[in-house]
DNA sequence: ACACCCATGTAAGGTGTTACATGATTAG
DNA sequence: CTAATCATGTAACACCTTACATGGGTGT
C-alpha cells in the first residue's frame, strides 16, 4: 500500500559505495578502510557488511571479481556506473532523519563529492535542525530548571554548550564554504562528469529559515 | 551454555524505574515526564514504552493499579521493592556497554540515588574510555591526515575538540565530587530524599587508574 | 604443531520505531 | 458535532551486533 522506497536507511550502503568508488576492495579490506577512515564517528560489524555487500552486488551497484591474484577465494567488489548514481543519490537525498549526527557526519565525510551549493544547503539545513534542538533544550531548562538536581543540571547545561559549539562549528564551515563559492563562482563541479545534478537552477539558494 | 543475564541492556528499564520511583505515573504521563526530563539526549516511543511496563509489571518490578479516579481505563504504575533493588542493580551494573554516551548520561540522571564513591568510581570509568577514544582518533588523524580532505579533517578535528571538553567536563564534576566528598565525610546514605544536594563519604577514593 | 591473521558467511537475538487500531473524554 | 487530547496497545519492519561455523595461508 504505502509505497516506502525500497528498505533501508542505508548509512552503509553509502559509507560502502563511497570508499568503493575510490578503489574496489574485498569485504574484509573494507572493513579495515571503514574503520580507519569512519571509524572516528562509526563502526560496523561483519554481520552488516557482509550482507550489504551483497544486497548491492545483487542490485547492480556493485560488481564482484573473484580474486585472481590469490589461491583463496576473495570477493573485489567495485562500483558500477549505477552504483555511482545510487551514490549521488543517497548523499543528496533527505529521508527524514538525514540531518541527524550520524547521517550527517556519513554526508560530510563524502561533500567533496557534491557541488559547493549543494553543500551550502545541506549545512544550513543541520545549522537549522540543531538551532530547533538548542531551542528545545533551552526551553525545557527554563521551565523545569527549579525542579532538577545538580547532576541533572550539569547535562543539561553540558548539553547545551555541546549544541552551541556545534552551531558555531557549522557557522565556520558555511562561511568558508561561501567564501570559496565567491571567489570562484562557477568552477569545480565537484567531479568531471557531474554524475547526479541536483534538479535545482543556477541561482537562488532559498535557505531553509533559520530559527536564531 | 553461556549466561547471559536476562535479556535487554536496561536503558529504558532505568528511566522507566528511575522516573516511578519518585511519583506513580500512568504510561501515557510516564512518557511525558520522560521527555521533560531525559528528552534532552534520550527518547522513547510509545512502543517501546508500553511493553516494557508489561514486562516490568509481570516481573513484579512495578504494581498496576488500574485508576478509580477515571472512569475510562488507566493503569497506574507504581514501583514495588524487588523494582528498587532492580534499579539500583541497574544504576550500578557493568553490562560492558556501560560507558557509552547515552548509557553513561541515563546514569548520570540518576546520580543523586548513588554512594559518592560509586559515583566517582562511574565518573573515572567513563573518563578513562573517553580518552582512550580520544587517543584512537588522534592516532588515526596522525596516520592519515595528509590523505583526508577538508571535510573530513574538519570532521576529525571537531570531534578531537568535542571529546576533549568532554573529558574536561567529567574532570569539573569529578573535582567536585571529591571535594564535597572531603569536605563532609561518612553523612547521607545516598537516599534520605533532600531533592537536589552532592551526598558525601570517607576516604579512600581506590579510584581506577587513569589513562591520561 | 600451534597460533594467528586472512577471509567469508549465517542464525539468533536485541532494541527500537512507525503505522495502525481502538476508543473515551473534553473543549469549542 | 467535531476536533483535540487522553490512553492503551500490537504488528511489521528496520537495523544492528554477537556468537558461531569454516577454512586457507604464514610464521615460528
Amino acid at each position: 500500500m504505502n509505497h516506502k522506497q525500497e528498505g533501508t536507511c542505508f548509512v552503509l550502503e553509502l559509507a560502502v559505495l563511497g570508499l568503493l568508488k575510490e578503489t574496489p576492495m574485498s569485504g574484509y579490506e573494507l572493513k579495515k578502510q571503514l574503520s580507519v577512515k569512519l571509524g572516528a564517528f562509526w563502526r560496523v560489524s561483519y554481520g552488516s557488511l557482509y550482507p550489504c555487500l551483497k544486497r548491492l552486488a545483487a542490485a547492480g551497484d556493485l560488481e564482484v571479481e573473484v580474486s585472481p591474484f590469490t589461491s583463496r577465494k576473495k570477493h573485489v567488489y567495485r562500483l558500477t556506473d549505477k552504483g555511482n548514481r545510487l551514490f549521488h543519490q543517497l548523499l543528496e537525498t533527505a529521508d527524514g532523519h538525514e540531518l541527524e549526527q550520524d547521517r550527517f557526519s556519513m554526508r560530510l565525510a563524502f561533500f567533496r563529492y557534491l557541488r559547493p551549493e549543494a553543500r551550502l544547503y545541506q549545512l544550513e539545513r543541520r545549522r537549522g535542525y540543531l538551532q530547533e534542538r538548542l531551542a528545545d533544550l533551552r526551553a525545557s531548562v527554563r521551565t523545569a530548571r527549579e525542579r532538577m538536581d545538580a547532576y541533572t543540571i550539569e547535562l543539561m547545561d553540558h548539553g547545551l554548550d555541546e549544541r552551541e559549539r556545534e552551531i558555531a562549528w557549522l557557522d565556520r564551515l558555511i562561511a568558508r564554504e561561501r567564501r570559496s563559492t565567491e571567489a570562484q563562482p562557477e568552477q569545480n563541479p565537484a567531479e568531471p562528469l557531474s554524475p547526479a545534478q541536483l534538479p535545482q537552477s543556477p541561482r537562488d539558494p532559498r535557505l531553509p529559515a533559520q530559527t536564531g
